[in-house]
Parts: structure tokens; sequence; C-alpha cells
DNA sequence: ATTTTGTCTTTTATCGACAATAGACAGATT
DNA sequence: AATCTGTCTATTGTCGATAAAAGACAAAAT
């Protein structure tokens, strides 16, 4: 079990959708870059193909058979990634609930319970601490310093402060700049959700992402887009382990965005500033809500 | 070869020094935290020792036998660790030129040019990846973005609005408080570079590091302390490998520190943010000029 | 003249193994 | 009663090995 074949059935899963749209499928070079994977990769899934007898396959003739039925797509779990699953597993275990700040994280320990090799949970954990949750002791174990009421408040001030400096950026980019027409596809989509909000209140987290990522490359700064993915992670389990009042909390956040986004298209900086603090303070509100502290 | 002995072989180096100055050793409890290491690694160093005549050791009694000779430490190339090999060889290879952006990165041709596994580098690579040097292709290779002009302005960017914002922290430190004694021990420092700068003014980057150390950590904010890291390693590299002017550049520094040093004192956030801003652009200045880009 | 395919090589992701190091515990010593 | 030592176990850091995936190159097909 040297590496697991996790780019190849995600990209054969995603090539069984394109045969349902097709009679056809195209070249090797050209399956590859729709798949997002190598060559290699994509004669390995035509080979599986053929094997299965969903297409026939010989040189350029790569002709569908027969649709894909459910039975032939792997299922979910065998197409995350390694990496994918020790995250869910470790932010399972620190977010919600259980490990207490200041408890010894033991990468052995780790491995076993998730049922892989020491090199992957090490990769992870280093990879991760960049996000200030967890701290190594050289030579010695890792520590958990926990989502804190404290950890919450410096995320958010740094947060606070890229984010108005982005949202500066923003108002002052050219006409022609392509975010602003992101902008407006986002704004739809929010007057979309907030129309059916009782149904697709969910939505509102990756929503979330997209415009908040969207203000922030504003800022052209790699720094300030790379922290972008602390809040991006912190916020997404938050969202998903933290359901009180979520319906209410995310209405409310769609209409700042509304007034946020506003605020943008008027090119005045002085209110985007505004509509920006604002937004981030009720943000931070429910941040800090939902952290339960002794 | 499963891992190095470089604590061990530290802890040695630093036993000596203790011996030089004592007849008799503390106890193992003691001696372990006097080096920072176990007490697995004392009984080694104790056991070396007393292989070596160096000392005569039964249970409690330690007694020193000689005085330790030059040739009785281990060389500093072997007690370096793994991590810092490498990190010292990558950074000799991207910033003394000879690295164009944009060009990939191979960790197993790294591992083979330094001599050492793959899995020590990767790890290096990925912890390495925050200061924004290098980028991953999942899957692929490392890509290379370069010490390039951006790279230094999107540095220095948010290396300013940290230090304006630890800087307000500070004056705002009570009277009491550990970092105002930390502060006029380093301005005394600063005092004696300047008195004999011409001799010692290679000693100004270590001194550079802990002033602005002090000052970001009274922002008590674990993401503005650990952007500092990137600082330290980019400014400790740059000054290694760029020495031209250094003597003039440091004096003009220690003396734009003094000067930021005797406004944090002053309690008064004006004069502190004003004295930050004029120091933080000089220093801007000075990294990038020494960025020769096409 | 491109583009595609067949074939082959190189590199990455992951594992298990093992020495170095940390750490636990009971009995010995002060 | 507290600290220290002897002994033992557990964990980390590093390596080499190997399957998956990427990628190079020439021959074949349009």
């Amino acid at each position: 079990m040297a590496k697991q074949n996790t780019v190849f059935k995600e990209a054969y899963n995603r090539c069984l959708t394109l045969i349902t749209n097709s009679d056809h499928l195209p070249s090797e070079p050209e399956l590859g870059a729709q798949l997002g994977v190598s060559r290699t990769t994509v004669r390995a899934v035509l080979t599986r193909l053929t094997e299965t007898g969903l297409i026939a396959w010989d040189r350029r003739d790569k002709i569908v058979l027969r649709a894909p039925l459910e039975a032939d797509f792997f299922p979910t779990e065998e197409t995350d990634s390694l990496s994918e699953i020790i995250e869910r597993s470790f932010m399972r275990r620190i977010l919600a609930g259980g490990a207490q700040p200041g408890m010894q994280i033991n990468e052995l320990e780790l491995a076993r319970e998730i049922g892989i090799g020491t090199t992957s949970v090490r990769e992870f954990l280093i990879r991760f601490s960049r996000f200030g949750l967890i701290e190594k002791r050289p030579n010695s174990h890792w520590i958990l310093k926990g989502f804190t009421r404290e950890f919450a408040l410096e995320l958010t001030e740094v947060r606070e402060m890229f984010e108005l400096r982005s949202a500066r950026g923003f108002v002052g980019l050219p006409d022609d700049h392509p975010a602003w027409v992101d902008l407006d596809e986002i704004e739809s989509v929010h007057h979309t959700l907030l129309a059916d909000i009782d149904a697709r209140y969910q939505e509102f987290s990756e929503l979330d992402e997209r415009f908040h990522l969207l203000v922030q490359r504003a800022s052209r700064n790699r720094f300030i887009i790379d922290f972008y993915d602390i809040i991006t992670i912190v916020f997404h389990y938050h969202y998903q382990w933290n359901k009180t009042n979520a319906r209410t909390r995310n209405q409310r956040a769609l209409e700042e965005h509304l007034v946020y986004i506003d605020a943008l298209r008027s090119r005045d900086p002085k209110r985007a500033e505004e509509a920006c603090r604002l937004h981030l303070r009720s943000a931070r509100e429910t941040l800090l809500q939902s952290i339960q502290e002794p």
C-alpha cells in the first residue's frame, strides 16, 4: 500500500459523469486536462472502463457502450485523499469537544486510530501547525493549544486587519477587473439564497468563503491570502459542528454581505471600511459565542 | 542510521563546558534540566564522559578528573540538527542566486545532493512552504516562487501592519511589565555596538532580531509573533549573503532603533508610530536594494 | 505539421522498520 | 519525605522500499 489510488478513483468517477453526456470520449491529453490528471491516470481509467464494459477502446476510438450505473462509481469514502481524512478526523477531535487545551498529541496513537502510517500524520501535523492550534516540542510530543477564546480573538484580530486592507484594495480595483464580475455573481447568489433561506441556509458557509476570498485576493499579498486558509478551515468546521441558530445567523450575515458588497461597488473607501467593520464584528461575535469556556 | 544523535553530541559538548567550571556534576535530573535534554541522554553523556576518562561516575558521585581538551568536543558539523542543515543548504541555493523563479524543486534530487533521506526533505519543504517562497503542486513537484521584489514588498507590507500594531501594544504595557527591562538591556547593547561599530557591526543582525521580536511579543497575538519567523529567516540569510555597505547600513539602523526605543519609552503612541514607520521604511529600502531584478 | 498514442523513466506518497530520545515507575539513597 | 538512580517502555526522527502518479520521447496517425 505505497500510495492510495484516490486520484485514479476520483478521476474514474468523474469520467463516469462525462460518459453520461456523450457517446464517445476525447483524446487522452484532452481527457487528462478535463479531469486534471496525468495521461498515466487517464489510461488507467480508460483501461478500467474497457474492462467494465462501459466503453470500447481502440487507440483513438473510445466509444461509450452503456450509461454508467450507480454501482459503477467508487464509493466516496475511497476517493477522499489521505490528508482530507486525517484533517476531518483531527478537527472532529479538537473542535467537537473532548480535547482539553494542553493535551498531548501522540503521532503514533493518532495514526493507529485513523488506521494509517505515522509519516502521513506527521506531515499533516506539520502542515496544520501553521494554524496556531498545536505546537511542537522537538523530539517530543505535540501540544494542543485548543480552540479557545484567545485563539478566536487573535485570529479575528488579524483577520480584521487583513480584510480592511483588502477591502481598501478592492475599491481601488480598475473598472475592468474581473473581480467586479465575480462580485456581481456572488451577489446574485446571495439574493437566491435569501429568497429561499429556510431551505438553503446551510449553503451560506461555502458562499461566505467564496465572497471573503474574493475580497482578500484584492490585497495581492500572498501572506494575506494564505492567512485566509486559517479562517476558512476554522469557520468551515465551526459551522459544521455548531448549528445553534444557524438559520438566523446566516440570514443576518447574508444581509450584511449585501450591504458590504454595495459599499465595495460604491468605490467609496470610507463606506467599504464601515460595512466591512460591521460585518466582521458580528462574525467575531458569532464565533465567540460558540466557544464554551469554563 | 534511524536518527541522528545530534541531541546527544550537542548535550555532550555543552556538558564539557560545564565541567570546565566545576569539579563535580549535579544529579541526573538537574543536569537534564540544565542541558535541556532527557535523563536518557544525560546518562548517555555521563557514560561517554566516563569512558573518555573525563569523570569518575559512581551513582551520585560524578567527579571531574581532568579539564576537557579541544579534541574532546564533537565537531560543530556533527551537532547541527538535520533540519538546520537542510535549511542552510536550501536557503543558499535560493537566496545566493542561481535559482530562477518558476524553477521546479525536486525532493529526490535535493535529498541526494544533501545526502539525506527524502522524508526529511519533504518535511522541511512542508514547514518551509509557509514562508511563501515555494508552492506545492499536489502529486507533483514544488515550484520555487523566488525571492523577488514582489515577495519583499508583500512581506514588508504585512510586517509594517503587524509591527505598527505591536508598537501600539508596547506603549500600552503596564510599567511593571518585564518587557521594559528587556528594552533597557537591548538599548544598552545598542550603545555598546555603536561605540565600537567598525569592529562589531556584524553583531547587528542578531540584535535586530531580538529587538523586533520583543516588540512583536507585545501584540500577544500568536499569528503576529509567528509571522516574525518569516522576517527573521529572510533577514538572517539576507544579511549573510549580502554584505555591501553592511557597516553603514547597520549603523544607521542602530541609530533608528535608538529613536524608536526612546519613542516606545515615552508611552506616546503617536511618537512610537512615527519612529516605527521611519525605521521600517528604511529597512524595506535596504531589503529592496539587495534584490537584483532583470 | 500537429496531435495522439505506446512505451519507458522519474518522482511522489505512503508504509514499516529501527536507533535516538523521551518518559514512567519502583526501589534505593539521603 | 523528598530526591535520585536503575530499568524498562513508548515515541519520535530518519531511512529505504514500493505502488501510484506524473511526465518524457519517439513512433504512429491524422
